[in-house]
DNA sequence: GACTTTGACTTTCTTTGACTTTCATGCTAT
DNA sequence: ATAGCATGAAAGTCAAAGAAAGTCAAAGTC
C-alpha cells in the first residue's frame, strides 16, 4: 500500500536526519509518483502528535513541510539520568535509579528486575556504569 | 463441511508459515469459492483466544487478517529453557535464546534489548549462564 | 436446536482531484 | 524609497470514489 511505503520512507529519512526532517511536498510526491495530497494523508494519519510527531509547514514560494519527532518527557528524564551517571556506579545507587525509573512508570517492574539482576552481576563499578548507561540509551 | 475444510486449510498454512499468517479475506474466499463472511465465521468459531489464537485485522485498501497461534505455555517454555542452559553460555547462544523469547512474545523487544546488553557485559560464560538463568526465573 | 451458509448493509481506511489559502517577489504609482 | 497590488509557487482542505474487512439476521442443514 502506498501510504505504508511513504510512511516507511519518511521514518527512515527522519532517522537519517536525526529526528527532524524538512521536505518539499510536491517534489516528494513527484518522486514517489502520487498526488501531493497523499503526503498530507500519510502525515495526518501516521505522524500524529499522539505518536510524538510535530508537523510544521509553510505555503507559498519556498514552502516546506517539517516533521519532527519529539522526545517525550520520559526520554528527557532518561537523558538527564544518563548524564548524571559518572564513570562508575555502585550497586546501591544503581538500585535507587532502577526503582525510581520503575516508580515513574518509565520501565516496567519486570524490566526493573532484569536490570537489577544485570547490575548485580557486573564485575565492577565501571562495568556497571557502562551497562546501565547502555540500557538507558536502548530504552530511549 | 466447508468450515472444516477452511479450518484445516488455515491450520496447515499456519504451520507452514511457522505460527503466524497474514491473509486477504476476499482473495481467500475467492480461491475457496465461498462468500467472504464465511472466513469470518470460521475464524470466530474456530480460531478463538481460548484455543490460543490471536486475530488482528485492518480494513480498507491493503487490508488484511492476521492469525497468530500462541505457542506452548510461557512458564513451561521458560522452565524448559532454564534446564537447557548448562553451566556456561556463550554470547551467541544467549542471543539466540533471547530472540526466540521475544519472537514467542514471552518477553518484549525492550526486555530483549536489556537482556542482550546484560549478556554482552558478562565477564565469562559461567557468569552469563547464571545471569540468564536468574533473569528467566524472575520472569516466571 | 445447534451449527452453517449466504448476502445485504456498514464501517474503516486509502486514493484522487478540484478548489482554496498563504506566502514571496517583483512591479507600479505615489 | 514605499505602500500596495499582481502573479505564481507552494501547501492545505474536503468530498467523492474505491478497496477491504466486519456485522447481523435470515435461510439452510444435520
Amino acid at each position: 500500500m502506498l501510504s505504508d511505503i511513504i510512511e516507511k520512507m519518511l521514518v527512515q529519512m527522519l532517522e537519517e536526519e536525526g529526528g527532524s526532517l524538512e521536505l518539499k511536498r510536491n517534489e516528494l510526491a513527484e518522486r514517489i509518483g502520487c498526488v501531493p495530497s497523499q503526503i498530507n494523508y500519510v502525515i495526518t494519519s501516521r505522524f500524529t502528535p499522539e505518536r510524538g510527531y510535530i508537523i510544521e509547514s509553510r505555503r507559498g514560494g519556498g514552502g516546506y513541510v517539517r516533521i519532527t519527532k519529539k522526545l517525550m518527557h520520559k526520554d528527557e528524564y532518561l537523558m538527564h539520568l544518563f548524564y548524571s551517571i559518572g564513570d562508575t556506579l555502585d550497586e546501591k545507587s544503581a538500585g535507587v535509579f532502577i526503582i525510581d525509573l520503575a516508580q515513574r512508570g518509565i520501565i516496567t517492574s519486570r524490566e526493573a528486575n532484569i536490570m537489577g539482576i544485570a547490575s548485580a552481576y557486573a564485575v565492577s563499578g565501571t562495568v556497571r556504569a557502562n551497562l546501565i548507561k547502555k540500557i538507558i540509551l536502548s530504552i530511549i
